[in-house]
RNA sequence: GGUCACAUAGCCAAGCGGUUAGGCACCGGUCUGCAAAACCGGCUACAGCGGUUCGAAUCCGCUUGUGACCUCCA
């Protein structure tokens, strides 16, 4: 089978992937930030990197996964007067700020379940991982490329980049930051404005914080997934995945402390998904067109026509390439729910297709496409266009216009599982409707009496039939002997 | 302002120098008592202007437009 390739961030190029101690793989993707409901930006990344778990653990490797929850909640911003988003929301709500990270991890993944989402293999959170966090912090002050000041310690970035290139992941030079940097308050502490905090001093009416050999405090903004990272998967491991909004800064200072911290550089391969866009704007809370995943899954936003099930989401996001920007619209999710139908339908019909002594389509180069689309950068929406031709031959097949051996079939169905459930991770969506065993019986009886009703050219009650069937969401699709029916 | 992307048929979206991407919508046809579904066929685009090349949506330049990052953001 053809090699894996991803495209790596640090060398803007594709890149055969081989990991650094095969059969094991390390991943580690930055998570949330659990202070507000899960929104549809949330869903990219989360997507994006589960496809990316799901197919490594399909070729066989042995996979870290390690996706953190931010549950410490840093700076809005150097201006804000100490003040954090997650305290901020707790004082706004009156709880504890760890009621509103409960709170908000608990929506999270009742959100990825829904949008099947597999867990990762360890979720860290900032707040376990202080101690962690402190050591860095002293292993970089010692190696003195970092300095306190006034209670809060920061990374010398001037420093930094005479021996190594700060900007390297996000293609920054250093004296273009100095002039773009904005002027913010609370610079003053600050050699330079684009040194970053490793500790944060805190003030008396921040909440969160903790011990330090500084001052009490918390830790920098970027600093927990550096710690965590080289905690659980090394001080050299395979990948690292975020949204592309994390390049610069965030990713870039992991870079910078990592390789001060860790004595080399942290991580292979650095992958990006691309932003969420609604009506070609990206969304933002700040611009005030953010949709959560509730909204989408009820309809209830003023955006949306209808709802959208979690697997329409799941599908139309896996439609486009991860590194391209994808636009949200009512016409587009729709289009994706249509098709989403079709593929589901046929991999039903797939069961029952009658066998013959030979097969007239060919498999193994289905099954090579697919997996080359996988190969090239994860290029899901290739593979699933070659599972819509699939689609067609299953309905040829099911037609009698085209012939497979049971082995063959066998097969097929192995395969199409394995490429639709297992790897791009869609499901059927559950019977929401109150259905159960009778339903299928009551439907065959029905649809029976209409039968009757046909053979005697009863029109008006087969119709009447179809009809009232149709008004209480059960559609009926007549075949050349007897009929099928479906929910909704 | 600096840096970097992107601009593909009605809509979404692949494409990485040379064969129909795919989905949805739409229009014909087959099937059907009618409809739906399914199948067959049609719709064959690449912002504009130059350049390189036997050949460019694909490479280069310019123009226009959109977006992202530079501040928390997935």
């Amino acid at each position: 089978m053809a090699e894996l390739i991803l495209y790596n961030t640090l060398t803007r190029r594709k890149e055969v992937f081989n990991p650094l101690h095969p059969p094991r793989v390390g991943i580690y993707v930055c998570g949330p930030t659990v202070y507000g409901d899960p929104h549809l930006g949330h869903a990219r990344p989360a997507i994006t990197f589960d496809l990316l778990f799901r197919y490594l653990l399909h070729l066989g490797y042995q996979v870290r996964y390690v996706r953190n929850i931010t549950d410490v909640g840093h700076l809005e911003n150097d201006a804000d007067e100490g003040r954090d988003k997650i305290a901020t929301r707790a004082q706004l709500e009156q709880i504890e700020p760890m009621e509103i990270v409960q709170r908000y991890s608990d929506h999270y993944h009742k959100s990825m379940d829904q949008l099947n989402v597999l867990k990762p293999s360890i979720e860290p959170r900032a707040s376990g991982h202080i101690p962690e966090q402190i050591e860095m912090v002293a292993k970089i002050l010692d190696a003195g490329y970092a300095y306190i000041s006034n209670g809060s310690v920061y990374f010398d970035v001037e420093k930094y980049d005479t021996k190594n290139h700060y900007g390297k992941l996000s293609g920054r030079v250093l004296e273009d930051l100095l002039s773009t940097t904005r002027d913010l308050d609370g610079q003053e502490e600050k050699r330079n404005p684009f040194d970053f905090a490793l500790w944060k001093k805190a003030l008396p009416e921040h909440i969160m914080r903790w011990n330090s050999p500084w001052s009490p405090g918390f830790p920098g903004w970027h600093l927990e997934c550096s710690a965590m990272s080289t905690k659980y998967l090394g001080d050299e491991f395979d990948i690292h995945g975020g949204g592309m909004d994390l390049l610069f800064p965030h990713h870039e200072c992991e870079i910078a402390q990592s390789k001060i911290a860790n004595g080399k550089d942290s991580v292979r391969y650095w992958m990006h998904n691309n932003m969420v866009t609604i009506n070609g704007q990206k969304m933002g809370k700040s611009l005030g067109n953010g949709i959560l995943l509730d909204q989408m899954f009820s309809g209830n936003h003023p955006l949306l026509e209808k709802s959208y099930d979690p697997m329409t989401i799941r599908f139309f996001i896996l439609q486009a390439h991860y590194r391209s920007t994808l636009d949200f619209s009512n016409e587009a999710l729709q289009a994706s729910e249509k098709g989403l139908s079709r593929l589901m339908k046929s991999i039903a019909m797939l069961p029952g297709l009658a066998v013959s002594n030979e097969t007239t389509i060919n498999l193994d180069i289905w099954k090579t496409n697919c997996y080359n689309a996988l190969n090239d950068d994860l290029n899901t929406p290739i593979l699933i266009a070659h599972l819509f031709d699939m689609v067609k031959m299953i309905n040829l097949l099911s037609e009698g216009r085209e012939r497979i051996t049971k082995p063959d079939l066998d097969i097929l169905i192995q395969q199409f599982h394995q490429f639709t459930f297992d790897i791009l991770g869609l499901r059927e969506e559950q019977l929401t409707t109150g259905e159960s065993e009778l339903l299928p019986k009551v439907m065959d009886m029905i649809l029976s009496l209409r039968q009757e009703a046909k053979k005697n050219k009863d029109f008006a009650l087969s119709d009447r039939i179809r009809e009232e069937l149709g008004k209480i969401g059960i559609s009926i699709k007549d075949k050349k002997d007897g009929a099928d029916w479906e929910i909704g």
